[in-house]
RNA sequence: GGGCGCGUAGCUCAGUGGGAGAGCGCUCGCUUCACACGCGAGAGGUCGCAGGUUCGAAACCCGCCGCGCCCA
């Protein structure tokens, strides 16, 4: 690498190295494993398929991150691995955009037709799809790039198919005409799971109704308009006031139908009159009430959102809204609205199209989940799939414990179309992977179901699918299972749940051993980051402003057990990062090249410890290396991120290379082995520190790992692990004594005000400086004064107080005395309130009884300490 | 209605039984021969409120207030 180019460039610029750093990766082939290439083995995990219509937002960025920290780290611990990649052709989203499209030329994918628009929607996959997978490069993404699947690939498709077949055979897989949540903006049905409940303010309307025999009830409903559709009267059967009525008969007023009065536990006694209408066509709860008892389903809201005949020729052909108001017009001048009340309820809205949900009985096709619910829970529950964070194991296990069946046909062109035949004369259904070429019972002719499957059912095949089930194939052997699948929590229920429900049933064995649920990233004021607020932040803008490795390493730090809001001084944490470990190999570079006597390329980059701070950050850099790896190890990234910079600045940069300055002079004084045994050592720690942040900021570290003469590219490199050996606990405790001596003498001098360069003779008088003295002296800008030397006569006009004694200033030049009184005052006034508070715990009978031994023995020591310190005042 | 979580420095957050922390911001001082995306020093907190457990509570328990999310 050249040297000249390096000390020109006193600043690291991620725009210039980041995307010719992508190449050399991606030529390198490193990202692309051969099933069994490692010994160690293999380490896996399949990306959420992103849709393939999507560019990447800061959920993509941030799980971007953890899911590359993961794989870089694993791959540099020599497992084979790899890193699943590919998009979702996402049913709904797509169509819709295409339909969007269309709609701008004027045209509907109704006149276009299925197949054209099923082209037309290819077409702009090809033109518009797959720029998200561009983006995950330019994050520094190691995925494997040269097997990217899409979920409706032919391979892909097959396996969908068959899984259909193997379920419609077990019976898990059924059609039924049953009461669906029906969105009339896509004009489908779709899954509870889609449907989003928004509180709202509407009027509830009170409404006699007539019985026959006289009398009458009263019941009370926000949707009037579905009166027309009441097949019953139902009341509470341990409600004592109406007792009497439970099998009478209602007349429903405007259409004149005899309702039966029931009774149900469904009905809630303080709730409006505690009489309930009951439309099993256009109520849920209706719905099960109706095939509780019996009732008939009367439809008179039709799939298009208006109402149908059976509404009656008055309300026919109007919209739900428009009907609602006539039908209440319609019961006042018959006086039957006997109040209109403010009434706030949820109200479900579709989370594809924005339109108010509209529940209608529908002819679709569900699955069955219970069997398929049962081991998938016991793989939670024993530990088989482990969920991270634990919190998250509930919400998963109440919910798969009420799993109610999947409505998993959709009403759209775009997607799996159902392996479902029927036949023209004999209306036989054939379900089969390869369609029928005619009736197999009468050799008739043969259509297919025109629905498409819901875009989740081809997902929750995922993690094998992609791998090239159903055939056998060596990647599944080596890949499957994942290891862990990363996610938001949104789709823990859409997605992943489903996925090891699918994993167990066709593989035998759960999909992933762990899932990790990571934060959702809120905008900076706490709202939801989302295009239409506004509230989006684009992370390629981020990128193109501070980095790659800035963004990872900031998102990754902002990051919790938790949401968390978006915040650009993390990111800038993480720029400043990058460029501080470019400086810091910077100098030890151009310093080492300066050596009289050493040649980088003869070095090995081996420790040669020499000195107390050389055997300090040796041993401080294996305590950050276990403490990294643990952290990654338990997905805390957060944390692994910070103890990085906290290293790099707080020890590295701030200390050891301040430290070690003087043993680099350029006046030939030092011993050349000694500069060579400290070139070594100084090597040896950047190269280490640079492949220790490699899964967190890989751009910079493989930029640098070039400089430092590293082997080969460092994302194939080796990730440098703890060893115990170089561990020196006492030296660590000699630098930390000097580092607190230094930076308190510091306090000292500023609150002296001594000028920055002022050297200030001085003594130490303290126990445990015999190899840091000159350290000490030179970073606190003293001169050491020997007993019997040159100032050695003089007075000690102040003692400042540090670990093991204190340090006693000779002479008073520059220095402002009255401002060290004061110091020294407010210091012994410190001392002596710590003091008298470790007296009176210890004094404390009740705490010297009951505390542990070793707290009470800290406090004695703490005590004898500070009088110690306070004595050298 | 049920569940989960949060409330700590101006901001964003860490800390989970034994002397209140970080980053950023702020103040003061530094062209100290890697870095001003830098270096040094400093100010700033009744740890939401009220009770309890404990020798000892920011942390554990109960209640209240405020905020967020999920499910029905």
């Amino acid at each position: 690498m050249d040297i000249e180019r390096l000390r020109e460039q006193t600043r690291f610029e991620p725009t210039e190295v980041e995307p010719r750093t992508v190449e050399r990766w991606l030529a390198s082939g490193l990202f692309h494993p051969r099933p069994g290439e490692s010994g160690e083995g293999a380490y896996s995990i399949a990306i959420p398929p992103p849709n393939v219509t999507g560019t990447l937002h800061m959920g993509h960025a941030l799980n971007g991150s953890i899911q590359d920290v993961l794989i870089r780290y694993h791959r540099m611990r020599g497992l084979n691995t790899k890193w699943i990649l590919g998009t979702d052709h996402a049913g709904i989203a797509t169509q819709m955009q295409v339909e969007k499209a269309l709609a701008a030329e004027g045209l509907s994918r109704r006149e276009l037709g299925r197949e054209a628009f099923v082209e037309r929607v290819w077409d702009w996959r090809s033109h518009y799809g797959g720029q998200i997978v561009e983006q995950f490069k330019r994050l520094g993404a190691s995925c494997d790039y040269s097997e990217e699947r899409f979920t409706l690939d032919d391979g892909y498709a097959r396996a969908v198919a068959q899984v259909f077949v193997a379920l419609y055979e077990k019976g898990y897989i059924y059609r039924d005409r049953y009461i669906v949540n029906w969105d009339p903006g896509t004009r489908s049905a779709i899954s509870d799971l889609e449907v989003e409940e928004r509180e709202e303010t509407d009027t509830l309307y009170s409404i006699v109704y007539d019985l026959e025999g006289g009398g009458t009830v009263t019941i009370a409903t926000v949707r009037p308009e579905t009166m027309l559709a009441d097949t019953a009267v139902a009341v509470n059967p341990h409600d004592e006031r109406y007792k009497d009525l439970v099998g009478r008969t209602a007349i429903l007023p405007l259409v004149g139908r005899h309702l039966p009065v029931i009774a149900d536990e469904y009905v809630k006694t303080d709730f409006g009159t505690g009489q309930l209408k009951i439309t099993p066509a256009h109520d849920p709860n209706d719905f099960e009430i109706g095939r509780r008892h019996g009732l008939d389903q009367v439809s008179v809201i039709g799939e298009d959102g208006r109402m149908t005949a059976e509404a009656g020729e008055r309300f026919a052909g109007l919209t739900v809204l428009e009907a609602r108001e006539a039908v209440v017009a319609a019961l006042e001048s018959e006086g039957r609205v006997t109040a209109r009340d403010p009434y706030l309820h949820s109200v479900p809205y579709s989370h594809r199209s924005g339109q108010r949900i509209e529940p209608l009985i529908s002819l679709q096709w569900f699955m069955k989940m219970d069997e398929l619910a049962a081991p998938a829970i016991a793989a939670v529950r024993d530990g088989s799939v482990r969920i991270v964070p634990e919190n998250h194991r509930k919400v998963y296990l109440d919910w798969m414990a009420e799993i109610r069946p999947w409505c998993i046909s959709r009403q759209l062109w775009w997607g799996h179309r159902l392996p479902v035949y029927y036949c023209e004369s004999c209306r036989a259904v054939h379900v089969a992977v390869s369609p029928p070429q005619s009736c197999p019972a009468c050799g008739g002719p043969v259509y297919q179901d025109e629905d498409v499957l819901d875009t989740w059912f081809s997902s929750a095949l995922w993690p094998f699918a992609t791998l090239g089930w159903p055939e056998q194939t060596p990647e599944l052997g080596a890949f499957y299972p994942t290891d862990v699948l990363s996610t938001a929590r949104d789709i823990l229920f859409l997605w992943v749940a489903r996925m090891i429900m699918m994993g167990i049933e066709f593989t035998g064995r759960p999909p992933f051993r762990e899932v990790y649920i990571h934060s959702v990233i809120q905008a900076p004021d706490g709202r939801r980051m989302s295009k239409s607020l506004g509230t989006g932040i684009d992370p390629l803008k981020e990128i193109g402003k501070h980095g790659a490795d800035a963004v990872r390493f900031g998102l990754l730090a902002m990051s919790s057990t938790q949401d968390v809001r978006y915040s650009a001084k993390k990111v800038q944490q993480g720029q400043a990062l990058a460029n501080k470990l470019y400086n810091a190999a910077r100098f030890a570079l151009l310093r080492i090249a300066e050596q009289p006597g050493v040649e980088l390329s003869e070095l090995a980059g081996e420790p040669r410890p020499q000195t107390v701070e050389d055997r300090w950050i040796l041993s401080r850099l294996q305590a950050i290396k276990a403490e990294f790896a643990a952290r990654i190890e338990v997905y805390d990234f957060s944390h692994a991120a910070l103890c990085l910079y906290d290293f790099v600045y707080g020890e590295l940069c701030d200390w050891y290379i301040e430290l070690v300055k003087p043993r680099l002079d350029l006046d030939g004084s030092a011993a050349p082995q000694q500069r060579r045994a400290l070139s070594e050592t100084l090597l040896h720690v950047m190269r280490q520190t640079v492949a220790l942040a490699h899964p967190v900021i890989p751009f910079v570290t493989e930029e640098l790992w070039g400089y430092l003469g590293g082997q080969g590219l460092l994302a194939g490199g080796t990730w440098p692990q703890a060893q115990d050996d170089l561990r020196d606990p006492e030296a660590e405790q000699e630098v930390a004594r000097a580092i607190e001596a230094i930076t308190l003498l510091r306090g000292w001098r500023d609150s002296v005000n001594a000028k920055a360069g002022l050297i200030v003779p001085a003594r130490i008088a303290a126990e445990g400086y015999d190899d840091t003295a000159t350290l000490v002296a030179r970073l606190a800008r003293l001169e050491l004064v020997s007993r019997n030397g040159a100032h050695a006569e003089r007075s000690v006009v102040a003692a400042v107080p540090v670990p093991g004694g204190a340090v006693e200033v000779l002479g008073a030049e520059g220095l402002d005395l009255d401002a060290a009184q004061r110091r020294r005052d407010a210091e012994r006034e410190r001392l002596q309130s710590e003091i008298a508070r470790s007296q009176a715990k210890l004094a404390n009978e009740q705490f010297v009884a009951k505390a542990p031994a070793e707290v009470v023995e800290a406090e004695r020591a703490k005590l004898e300490r500070l009088r110690a310190e306070i004595e050298a005042v």
